[in-house]
DNA sequence: AAAAATTAATTAAACGTTTGTTTAGTTTTA
DNA sequence: TAAAACTAAACAAACGTTTAATTAATTTTT
């Protein structure tokens, strides 16, 4: 779908104030006042308030099955440095579009089977089917261990980025990084979290002990 | 505070409403509707619909730090015994108030400085200064390693446990347990999270190496 | 190329609902 | 019989959406 300025625009105000207060805490007249734009459009250009939500998620929700289809049939990186590629994919998604993964988080919450939770769990299946056929490769060639559990690696994983972007405010507190600036505290956190992930990956993926 | 029956099922109402649908989502009259009660009682008893939200608030948020005082001043543990029984303790409180958690997560989105949000924000803290004394004291008797960033192993914990049971229904699909009761399911995750958790945490808090 | 006709974009106002809260009255309890 | 518990109804405000009218852009006709 090709959309106009405006279209962006009002995508754009949707996804911040969904964001922040939610879906029902956002007001379609809040996100028009932040888009610059007359409340009617909203209804014009999208229908209703759900389905620019359905449009905030299509415009958003960016495959990272490619990258990881890519990293598998990639012949210069280890099977742990395929891993860690992988880490630091995730985490840099998630720090650069936290205000939709805040959505994700949030629809993810909802027990409804609306139209976004069913393309979330898609997403998620196919993700996951990439994901296990990297950690497969590894274990025929005896570079990690037998018996790892996927699904509960990437909880960790998802699990760990996202509540360190939930409770970012409490994590600068806690480290007296209140003074840093937005850009370079997202470098900061990114920093941290790969090596963090990193760590506690290659100790559990690996072999050797 | 105390009490009478019919607060009582307000707010447990108001709790389960409020995890499923969000602050916003969840209308006063669908929580006196789940409580079996009038509309007016909300207010009658509550004030308002963000009061309720506090009393919600107050009602559950028990203190963990308690228990981790006890655990410091165990001598029958070991310090990575305390760390795992710190580890149960957490999955514990989260799968058996998973309702209540799932309210905290909402709550620690928004970005507003909410009374709530400040009571989290203590509340977090006043855990995390507990935690840190434990390890400490592991560190300090050379059980644990140097350099251990306690806020992100704090990170990994909680959102380890959150993402599960944010995703849990993705997690029973993914593992063919779709038949599997709700009890039964509840065991099946708290087993798999504390061992999980615990290899986890073993692995990056050991000295040896 | 100018004029006319058609379609698209935009607006303010109004629509009917639903929202949280209050009121005024009734029933129950102590 | 006074206080507390409870109710149905009403309240104004906010909600998502639609309408009717106007302006801007595009296409068709001359």
């Amino acid at each position: 779908m090709e959309y106009s300025e405006k279209q962006i625009a009002i995508i754009k105000a949707a996804e911040k104030l969904f964001a922040i207060k939610g879906f029902d805490g956002a007001s379609v007249r809040d996100i028009a006042h932040e888009a610059d734009i007359n409340v009617a459009m909203i209804s014009y250009y999208f229908g209703s308030k759900e389905k620019l939500m359905e449009a905030v998620f299509e415009a958003r929700s960016s495959n990272i099955r490619l990258k990881i289809e890519n990293l598998l049939a990639d012949d210069k990186l280890s099977h742990l440095g395929k891993v860690n590629v992988l880490i630091d994919d995730y985490v840099d998604k998630f720090i650069h579009q936290q205000e939709f993964h805040k959505i994700m988080m949030r629809e993810q919450m909802i027990e409804k089977d609306t139209p976004i939770a069913g393309l979330i769990h898609d997403l998620k299946k196919r993700n996951l089917e990439s994901i296990k056929r990297l950690i497969e490769e590894g274990q025929k060639k005896g570079a990690f261990k037998k018996n790892i559990d996927v699904v509960l690696m990437m909880t960790t994983l998802v699990g760990t980025v996202s509540q360190m972007i939930t409770s970012q405010y409490f994590y600068k507190k806690m480290n007296n990084l209140e003074h840093m600036e937005e850009v370079e505290f997202q470098k900061h956190m990114r920093k941290k979290l790969s090596i963090h992930l990193k760590n506690l990956f290659k100790q559990s993926l690996s072999n050797e002990q």
